[in-house]
DNA sequence: ATTATATATATGCTTATACGTATATTATGA
DNA sequence: TCATAATATACGTATAAGCATATATATAAT
């Protein structure tokens, strides 16, 4: 991946939404993320594809669930970007709309396991 | 400017060029990146001109060119991004003779000027 | 004044993005 | 097996990007 390719994957709103997201979270499954973003499923799991196809996230299913996380083997050179990215996300009122509704989204994969 | 309208500014190829030696050379006349770039005057400008209207660079003319610079007043959370993308992309091959070109530029206004 | 140099913009075109809606696929559970 | 939930993809469309070529503008030099 190309730095300018890398920074055409983050220069969509919904794209860095769901990468910063993931970055914070670590993993999330595509109905988190479409809870988190309230936004509709086939524009979240369209952007999540062409991230998946640039190979700048991973995914992985776990039964009806599919999950992504930032690929780990992304180039050296990205990750002190996805850092900055992140903090310059962090400060803004949108991402911590976002945060909220995703903590605050009922029946969370994850939630249904652990209890 | 927001962080995806910033990164929309460096995912462009050419605009990344002319970003990254921006920050390395401080100041340059469109004929310098034209050079170093080695790309056609007009697509140079065109380029230039969408990152001087959001405000990513600044121009200024001396007497027959146009100097661009990265704008010193972005806010904070770009400069570390910025420092980060020309370390990403001073590694590479392309960049390196962007440098070489520019530095074997005869004619350049600056030497004209100092000579 | 005229010419030359540097830079910017206009025009027409092609391609790429992004979107909403509809539908397909995969897994789960009754 | 049938229904449901989660996810992915297809299709049509609207808009934006990017390009090459031509031309306009501004400054400088003769």
């Amino acid at each position: 991946m190309s730095p300018a390719q890398f920074f055409k994957c983050l220069s969509d709103d919904t794209r860095l939404r769901c990468i910063t997201l993931l970055q914070k979270e670590g993993k999330l499954c595509v109905c988190e993320l479409t809870t988190a973003l309230a936004l509709s499923q086939p524009k979240i799991s369209r952007h999540l594809a062409s991230l998946r196809q640039c190979e700048l996230l991973l995914d992985s299913r776990e039964g009806q669930w599919v999950y992504y996380q930032i690929n780990p083997k992304l180039p050296d050179w990205t990750f002190p970007l996805l850092n900055h990215a992140l903090a310059a996300v962090e400060s803004t009122e949108s991402f911590n709309i976002d945060l909220q509704r995703l903590q605050q989204m009922e029946n969370r994969p994850d939630m249904a396991i652990c209890c």
